[in-house]
This record gives structure tokens, sequence and C-alpha cells, in this order.
DNA sequence: CTTATATATTTTATACTTGAAATATATCAC
DNA sequence: GTGATATATTTCAAGTATAAAATATATAAG
């Protein structure tokens, strides 16, 4: 046999590899403690967490599948947790004159109130996982993670 | 109202809060990629990835329990991953001499030869999606979620 | 106005995951 | 050996996700 005509995979391509598969751990392992704590201390979910941070930075409501779309998850599982907060007096369908097909979604005094009290004891527990990491870390993370996310992004779908 | 007495949420606990939120959007972006790769390009699925790529480093086979220790998934789980491998006749269960709860899974001759094909495709893939980042980038974030992932093991169950 | 098409959401069928209960086998203390 | 306990796996019920079909409403062309 001849030396190999096709490039080797080089070094980057496998320390790229390992990049990712560390980054799926960690982001597996930080999501799983998010959720056990959501679960333990607020009886919640990490999908209705989401849903209402986004009804939280929108005043005026959002649509199902504006809250789809922000999120990235189909519209019936929307539809699912929607009904679920509704039930529990978190969130409130709104009725938008001249369209009866769309309702808009908005967070209720009680939702907003727990939000807070949710997504500060969130910032907690973030910050005690992320402890190892010092400002430096962080800003440079924040920093390849900004180029990576624009990459995705522009690559992709939006 | 006073000043707050208590310490005020610090721009470091802001930051890893938006540190955690980028690694989460990206590690999903990357990792819903190749499932939709997986799926279009061999008809697999992730778990079966994950599963065949424990197998792979285990050349004499590995327990069930030992696949969902290593993967971090639930038993049941592992049951019917295995189950459809075997069917597929990626994998075969060998018996254990002297213990009859358990069973040893290894690949197939066939499921080491597909393995070997996905596995070099994921990496291609990985190369592709993570292009971003240089040899620097990589490097940076691979020292950083070492030291993160020390911490999360160390504080946590293993 | 009526048909065609587009938009918004819900319903349904399927798949995956977990945790707990059930089953089977092994080991230990006596 | 027998009973108690530990280990290994599978089965089952419940929760959550998606994609596609179904339903309802809106808009546009003529």
């Amino acid at each position: 046999m001849t030396a190999p005509a096709e490039q080797p995979a080089s070094d980057l391509s496998k320390d790229r590899l390992r990049l990712w598969l560390k980054l799926l751990k960690a982001s597996r392992a930080i999501e799983d403690e998010v959720r056990r704590r959501l679960r333990a201390e607020f009886g919640s979910t990490l999908p209705r967490f989401d849903v209402m941070s986004a009804l939280d930075r929108a005043p005026d409501g959002l649509k199902m599948s504006e809250i789809s779309k922000l999120l990235r998850v189909s519209n019936g599982n929307i539809t699912g947790i929607v009904d679920k907060l509704t039930d529990e007096g978190m969130v409130l369908r709104v009725a938008i004159p001249g369209d009866r097909r769309a309702h808009l979604v908005r967070l209720t005094p009680m939702g907003k109130e727990k939000f807070r009290t949710h997504a500060s004891a969130h910032q907690q527990w973030i910050n005690e996982i992320l402890a190892e990491l010092n400002f430096d870390d962080v800003a440079g993370m924040n920093l390849r993670l900004d180029r990576l996310g624009e990459a995705l992004e522009g690559g992709a779908d939006d």
C-alpha cells in the first residue's frame, strides 16, 4: 500500500470532535441539574420555564406560533405547555380583535410573580454550577459561542 | 426603601447565565443537526450511534447496565435500543458463563463496519459545523470544559 | 359571493425517555 | 440448604417531543 492520497483526519478535526463531545456532556449535565431543581423546588419543568421566560420578555403577549418559533419547538408541543400553564393560572389567552384564528398568550400577575422567583433562583443555580469558570473563562467562551452561534444561524434556517 | 442589604447579582453571575443560555442553544442546534443527518444519511438515530460508539470501544462487549452507566440513560431505555440494534443485526447478546442474569452486548462484524462509516461521517460533520472555531478557540474551550466537567462530576454523583 | 390559497392552531399517531414495579438470578449469613 | 438481600434486566405507565392531518379562519382573485 502507498501512503493515503486523501487528507488524513487532522488533529484539529479530532480536537473539534472532542470539543463537541465535552460540550454535549456538560450541556446535558447542567440541563439535567436545572430540570431536577425546577421539579424539586418549584414543581415545574424546563419547557414551562422557557415559555414563561419568553412571555416575560413580551409584555403584550405572544401568539402560539411566535412562541414555538422563539423556542424552536413544534406547535403541538406549545399547545400542551400553554394548556397546562393556563390550568395553573400562570398564563391566559387573550382574543385578538379581527383575527379569530389566533390568541395572544400573556403571563397573569401571578405568573409574572412566580416567574420572577423562578428566574432569580435559576440564575443563582447557574452561578453555582459554573462557579469553576472565572471572569476570563466566561468572557472567552461567550465570545467564541457568539461566533459559533452566528455561523450556526447563518449557515442554517434563520 | 434603603439600599438592598443582600449582594446584588454580580455582572459575573449575569455573564455566567448568558454563557449557559448560549451553550444550551449551540448544543441543541448542533445536536439537532447531527440527528437530522444521521436519519437522512444512515437511517439511524443518535441514541443508536451512542450505543454503538460505546461498544466499539469495548471489544469484549458490555453489559446492559454498563452501557446505561456510560451513556447516563436509564436501563429500560438501553433495552429498547439494544433490541432494535439486535433486530438490525448490528449487535448480539452473548451469554456470560456463570451468570445467567446478564449478557454481554457486542458489535457484529457488520455493526463494526457500519459504525466505522457512521463515525467517520460524524467527525466530518462536526468538523464542518465547528469550522468557525480555529485551533486556539478549540484548545481554549477544551481546557475550560475539562475544568467544568471535573467540577460537575466531582460535585455530583460520580 | 365563491373558490382557491394562506395562515393559526389543535389533534393525532408515533417515538423516545424516565422511574418504578416486576421478574429472574446470584450471593451471603447462618 | 434456606431465607434475606443484592444485582441485572425487562416491562409498564406517564411525560414530552415531533411531524403530519385535521379544523378553523382570513385573504385574494375574479
